[in-house]
RNA sequence: CGGGGCGUAGCGCAGUCUGGUAGCGCACUUGACUGGGGGUCAAGGGGUCGGAGGUUCGAAUCCUCUCGCCCCGACCA
């Protein structure tokens, strides 16, 4: 038997192929199985498969797609591999010696340095780092195994006994296995929106480096900077909006005296399954725990109840930025998280008239912003009584459809009427000399309007992100062939940038600017690489500037959303020159794409068969339908569908009110509201 | 809380059945070549195997306990 040369790269040997095309064998692996001609005849392991006393090429009696490896690697020299249908193959060479002696093939064993060198095949010194380690062990005291039965120093000479399982049952792997998350020398892949729409949600995250599950704190999540900077921009968008509106910013206490969560009565019964509970504090246990608040009304209110005895101290209108945390038993990042950041705006106004503007006026804010900022068309609605918030009189709503036709809630506005004005003594002397308990409101939305921005957008290549969210509008790759080459490109890569970071790109009416951010990726990378990276990220535009494109004064331009070939050669002057245009109208394609998406799915149902069929298994799409106003009702589709009515349209939102009957009592209705399953 | 899966290098995972020198791929570092859609080669760095007990000459591997995470259900923005 003919010694086997080690491979050169000290890689293992791996051919893979998954039956649909044809096997891949890595250049290394080439070389080496080239060099094991010598065991061409080996005789199977297993004598059931091993037809003819002697020698048999193992694949003969294999099936088709493995006999398709097998082939693959006699033609690279005639060794005879035996695969298994799965796919992955990994044979070492000791493994071959051994079987080359009788019993036993492991599969499943790399032959990776170590492995060579304990085999002799491999010259090289163990490194450094295994030096070291192999020196630490050695100080420690140990029992010398030299030459009893289980050094293994001898037993590698031997073949080993035991079971033999074999090498198809040893490689067999229902799953995919390691090697094929080996073989990938890419990124992790995105999953296909198809195959599995909530992996996909997951993987953009992922990949566009937006977050990740913070794991040691359960239900959490660290937002990264480029996510955080998503939501920097949606709060600097608000924020100039509520200042517009009159509101002012203040903050209140993270920690809420229990008692207050507990004073008014629909509210506690709201939210106590989900409060985060302080008890214990400086080594004590506390007289009265605090909970964390999952919202701010309570406390608020106590507070309003000390600031207010005039009508001249109202309006009161305030806004909170600050984080809430609601003990969730199920999260998904950003779209239920425990712990998560918003706004929560809170008002107490003189005359419940003038408190319901102010709930119609926010909700208005956020359907602006929404559809206008973040290209997420919605729906405007009024909760019903089971889905309002705990505390509220009323609840209004702006629901977004996803694209697998879920909807999202992706804001309230609650009138909370004078429900805890009385729960905490809210009282203002009115011009009239009464005194009276104030109307208060409350409106937020949450980092989960980025969860609702990813899933508005983004595609099976990764993040899609609206211009005017976007936290880079624009990334310049620079290509080049040599040091000179670079130089020139560089210099003009630098100028572009300065061109477009003059160019404010702010709409209309608001009170803040908004210059393109642009990016030069001058990292030592391959374009194509590059390109995939910022990609994934949803950057709106990318510039591709190379020599070709400085002798003809031109730029390479090719937006997110385009085909992978849709590269445009513009003059640069003009570019510059119209790439506000090509924003705002890039903007204006995401939005009515979304827009087209909510018209194509949206249906009206009047029968509870069509129901039921629409929203068989896992589908959702948003569904006009009538409903008789009970929460009976409203809990029995819940129950049998895992839908639920997102909101009663306001006037406009949905069909014009028109009497017809419950899709699924049959009893009168007076007008259909949205139905859909909800995340 | 029920059902399922999993804790081994930064990430993804082999190795655990059958105890015997801690491995692979990606990522990372250095150098060279390369550069208009995920490059190649070479040389390197990095882990007391989730934790605690136990069995053993010897435990990632066997036993007991424990902690944590993920997925699927019941609750919710």
């Amino acid at each position: 038997m003919a010694a086997v040369p080690a491979s050169r790269s000290g890689r293992r040997v791996v051919l893979r192929g998954d039956g649909c095309h044809p096997p891949v064998v890595r250049r290394d692996t080439e070389r080496l199985v080239g060099r094991l001609g010598a065991w061409t005849t080996l005789p199977h392991p297993d004598p059931s498969l091993r037809a003819a006393p002697g020698r048999r090429r193992l694949g003969q009696r294999l099936s088709a797609r493995a006999r398709g490896l097998a082939g693959a690697a006699r033609r690279l020299g005639g060794a005879a591999v035996a695969p298994r249908a799965a796919l992955d193959l990994r044979m070492d060479v000791g493994a071959l010696r051994q079987h080359a002696r009788g019993p036993r093939i492991p599969l499943g064993v790399a032959l990776d340095a170590g492995r060579q060198r304990r085999l002799g095949l491999r010259g090289s010194a163990p490194g450094p780092a295994a030096r070291r380690r192999r020196a630490a062990r050695a100080s420690w005291p140990s029992w010398d195994v030299a030459g009893l039965p289980w050094d293994r120093r001898a037993r590698s000479e031997q073949p080993r006994l035991g079971s033999v399982a074999g090498p198809f049952a040893l490689a067999r792997r229902d799953e995919p296995g390691p090697c094929s998350g080996a073989m990938s020398s890419k990124p992790e892949k995105i999953t296909p929106r198809s195959e599995d729409y909530p992996k996909w949600y997951q993987d953009v995250i992922r990949e566009a480096d937006l977050a990740e599950p913070a794991k040691v704190v359960k239900g959490c999540m660290v937002i990264k900077p480029y996510g955080f900077a998503i939501w920097e921009k949606i709060q600097r968008g608000l924020d100039s909006r509520f200042k517009d509106t009159g509101h002012e910013n203040a903050y209140f206490p993270l920690l809420v005296p229990q008692s207050f969560i507990t004073k008014e009565a629909e509210h506690v019964e709201g939210f106590a399954p989900e409060l985060a509970v302080v008890t214990h504090a400086g080594g004590e246990k506390l007289e009265e725990p605090y909970v964390i608040r999952p919202t701010s009304e309570t406390i608020i209110g106590h507070f309003f109840g000390k600031w207010i005895s005039s009508h001249r101290d109202l309006p009161m209108l305030i806004n909170q930025w600050a984080n809430v945390m609601r003990w969730e038993l199920r999260t998904r990042m950003f779209l239920r998280t425990t712990e998560f950041l918003w706004q929560e705006g809170h008002t107490a106004h003189a005359t419940h008239e003038e408190s319901k503007e102010e709930v119609r006026k926010m909700l208005g804010v956020y359907s602006e912003f929404a559809e206008g900022t973040m290209a997420m068309p919605v729906v405007r609605g009024i909760k019903t009584e089971t889905e309002k918030f705990a505390g509220a009189a009323q609840s209004l709503c702006i629901e977004a459809m996803m694209q697998d036709g879920k909807a999202l809630q992706a804001g309230t506005s609650h009138d909370l009427g004078q429900n805890f004005g009385k729960a905490f003594d809210v009282k203002f002397q009115s011009e009239s000399g009464d005194l009276e308990y104030v109307w208060q409101t409350s409106w937020g939305v949450s980092t989960r309007l980025v969860g609702g921005l990813i899933m508005t957008h983004s595609d099976d290549e990764g993040l899609v992100l609206p211009p005017a969210l976007a936290p880079i509008h624009a990334v310049v790759i620079p290509i080049y062939k040599n040091d000179e080459q670079k130089a020139a490109v560089m210099e003009a890569a630098q100028r572009l940038k300065k061109q477009l970071c003059a160019i404010d790109i702010a709409p209309q009416g608001v009170r803040y600017r908004d210059f393109i951010e642009v990016r030069i990726d001058d990292r030592d990378m391959r374009p194509g690489a590059k390109f995939y990276h910022w990609e994934r990220r949803g950057v709106p535009m990318r510039i591709e500037l190379g020599p070709k494109d400085l002798d003809k004064g031109q730029v390479c331009v090719k937006m997110r959303t385009g085909g992978t070939g849709k590269k445009e050669f513009l003059d640069a002057g003009a570019f510059v020159e119209g790439v506000k245009d090509r924003l705002d109208a890039y903007q204006a394609e995401l939005l009515a794409a979304a827009q087209q998406r909510i018209a194509d799915r949206t249906v009206t149902l009047d029968t509870w068969d069509d129901f039921i069929k629409t929203f068989k298994d896992d589908a959702s799409t948003f569904a006009w339908c009538h409903w008789d106003g009970t929460s009976e009702t409203e809990a029995a589709i819940k129950a049998e569908t895992k839908v639920t009515i997102r909101c009663i349209p306001l006037p406009g939102q949905g069909p014009d009110a028109e009497p017809g009957v419950c899709i699924k009592s049959g009893k009168p209705s007076t007008q259909r509201v949205l139905m859909a399953k909800a995340y």
